[in-house]
DNA sequence: ACGCCTCGGTTGAAGGATCAACAGCTGGCT
DNA sequence: AGCCAGCTGTTGATCCTTCAACCGAGGCGT
């Protein structure tokens, strides 16, 4: 094994901001999210992926690859909204396997309340800060290191991008209203 | 209340990426640590802190300041830690409120172990694919955020910068020998 | 000396995330 | 037709984190 090569001061200090800013502004947008609605960060990017697809509808699988999370995770957390009514989960009548979650009315509700609140702690926190100059590098380099994290069940491909019907993507809307919900969701 | 100030298209680019890299990296760093030493990064976190100061000594506080965490949080590892015979925890001599979590020779050893994988991790995930002119905007955008956020328990000040008796800082090391530890805790 | 407030730290309960095991369905192969 | 492999999804156990309550010790004012 060669000598392990250690990081440079520079590289320190680089890491040293990223791993604190990963360690505290999922708590603190979690918090934010909590107060003011009772949802979780992940809770809120199910619910409004939800609301930005044809029908309010998708089914778990595809929903895990567009919350970038595992299809377990999501089950659990789908069980919960379904319990307070935001999510009704109904079996496919084409594959018996796959389950169909949709938004219902209540839960499209809840999105668009919670919306404006988590933009603006998102505008505040992170991007009242950076110039238009720093947005594009900040882009560059996240999409740097996502790629180069070891692909995830569910997570990249036929993941986000490839989610949706294909045409509507996150600029436009799916199939009707302009958008209630907020951009936020982290399809990629 | 004014007009939601929405994302825009570039912002909303950086956001999804951003907001993807906070979700996974976490998980990813965790999965490694954790396969090859049964470690959490929260847990490298505190021994490798730990290992940088004078004594392998560090009040709960301090120590909490340091890994940018709760005092809850840090007992609970710590706890975890001590029954693993890695940190040991006895009441101060001077002041009966504070105790003191001192790191044993094991627990040394482990981070010694542990440091390579862990910092190989960190290199290929998020240095081999930047240049030096990233890693510095990477930085001055991460402290931007991070200055950004609301003030949290044992975060900021009396954290991790002022931690260090003063004059030892994360470049050169403590009172003993040249640094084990690796360089990774985020003392910021 | 007394009371009170704050600080440092611990604890237990509650909620979220992950992991491994499992169940139902489909589609392909023979 | 029958079987097997793989996809889709759910569940329960376990661990980690957070929250709120709590306790003892020190400091301060009177």
């Amino acid at each position: 094994m060669e000598p392990t090569p250690w990081l440079t001061a520079d590289e320190q200090r680089a890491w040293r901001a990223l791993i604190g800013l990963v360690t505290r502004l999922p708590g603190v947008l979690d918090a934010q999210l909590q107060r003011d609605s009772g949802l979780t960060n992940f809770d809120y990017l199910v619910l409004s992926a939800l609301s930005e697809h044809p029908e309010r509808t998708l089914t778990m699988s595809r929903l895990a690859g567009v919350s970038r999370s595992s299809l377990s995770r999501l089950s659990h957390v789908v069980a919960k909204l379904e319990k307070r009514g935001w999510v009704e989960r109904t079996p496919s009548t084409r594959d018996g396997r796959t389950t169909l979650a949709v938004l219902t009315d209540d839960g499209m509700r809840a999105v668009q309340e919670t919306a404006p609140g988590h933009v603006a702690a998102v505008r505040s926190i992170v991007f009242d800060g950076l110039d238009d100059e720093q947005v594009e590098q900040l882009h560059a380099i996240a999409a740097t290191m996502l790629e180069r994290l070891p692909d995830q069940q569910g997570a990249q491909r036929g993941g986000a991008d490839a989610s949706c019907s294909s045409s509507q993507r996150f600029t436009s809307v799916p199939h009707r209203k302009p958008p209630v919900a907020p951009p936020l969701r982290s399809t990629r």
